[in-house]
DNA sequence: TATTAAAAGTGGGAAAAAGTGGGTAATTAT
DNA sequence: ATAATTACCCACTTTTTCCCACTTTTAATA
């Protein structure tokens, strides 16, 4: 698995539709085509999984200890606004509001693939947060991969 | 494995696609002759990533912690803008709009070799750029190599 | 060194696919 | 029952992909 890859530019329509730009389908395995998993994303972002990699989060969760509080509010917090979406005949999904609304989703959006999951974002938030963050980059490069003994 | 060589003169042709030197495909595994990612360079640069490379980078890039905010960061950010592309009946590989606005390629391009990727940078840019460090190459090998006891 | 063949490099047109918008029927909620 | 939302469908525009043809360079041979 070579993992997602890409940063589309889409548009909601007026519908709050999202059409899976077909370079992103060809990405996904023939039973991931047909739905996704949408929820608020950790950032100011939805996330959006598909069903095997929601069922991998889900085992996830699974593994959580129900008898504390923590984990309890983590996992309610985290599937809150969690919805299953179907691709309609045009290969679009529909966006539910209150998570559209969450995201402060407008018209221009941005598809970009994190590893094993793709997150949507508002299109100038976008901008903002990846202008904001670029200056860091090359100390946060340094940070998160700099001592690992360069991996496998 | 033995890394890449080569500085080739290309030219984008109106379209934007790059055709890939005979003399780099021959340094290329038959199966990393069909595909390329291409992605924005830590300078003003693209980087060209055979498929087998990036997918070591992919598991590096697994091993981060999804929850930790900076590894988030820093995956989104590593990823912004990849690119899948294929290569062509004529041997060519279109380079995206976006990245090749950002990297302020023209026409006349460079592909160099850097190890185990390749960069693709403005011909006018790697001049100036190549000009600028000249000078100081001798104190800058001293810094990154210096105190390396011979490598290996 | 001239001649020719083969491969490498360019350019562009046309068909196909992707992307976009919106109308209407069906479903759901109030 | 009525209004709002969602699903399904059709039509149009834009982009991409595929293919073909041509030029230039490299290599081979007489």
């Amino acid at each position: 698995m070579t993992g997602f890859i890409g940063e589309y530019h889409c548009k909601l329509d007026v519908k709050g539709r999202l059409l899976i730009p077909s370079d992103m389908r060809k990405q996904l395995s023939p039973e991931d085509q047909g739905q996704f998993v949408v929820s608020r994303g950790v950032d100011d972002c939805l996330s959006l999984y598909t069903s095997s990699e929601w069922l991998q989060v889900m085992n996830r969760l699974r593994k959580l200890n129900r008898f504390k509080p923590k984990d309890r509010k983590f996992a309610r917090m985290f599937q809150k606004g969690a919805t299953k979406v179907m691709v309609d005949g045009s290969g679009r999904i529909l966006i539910p509001k209150g998570l559209s609304a969450w995201a402060s989703l407008n018209k221009d959006v941005v598809l970009v693939a994190n590893v094993d999951l793709w997150e949507l974002w508002d299109k100038q938030r976008y901008d903002e947060i990846m202008k904001e963050d670029w200056e860091g980059f090359d100390q946060l490069a340094q940070d998160v991969m700099g001592d690992s003994s360069d991996g496998e």
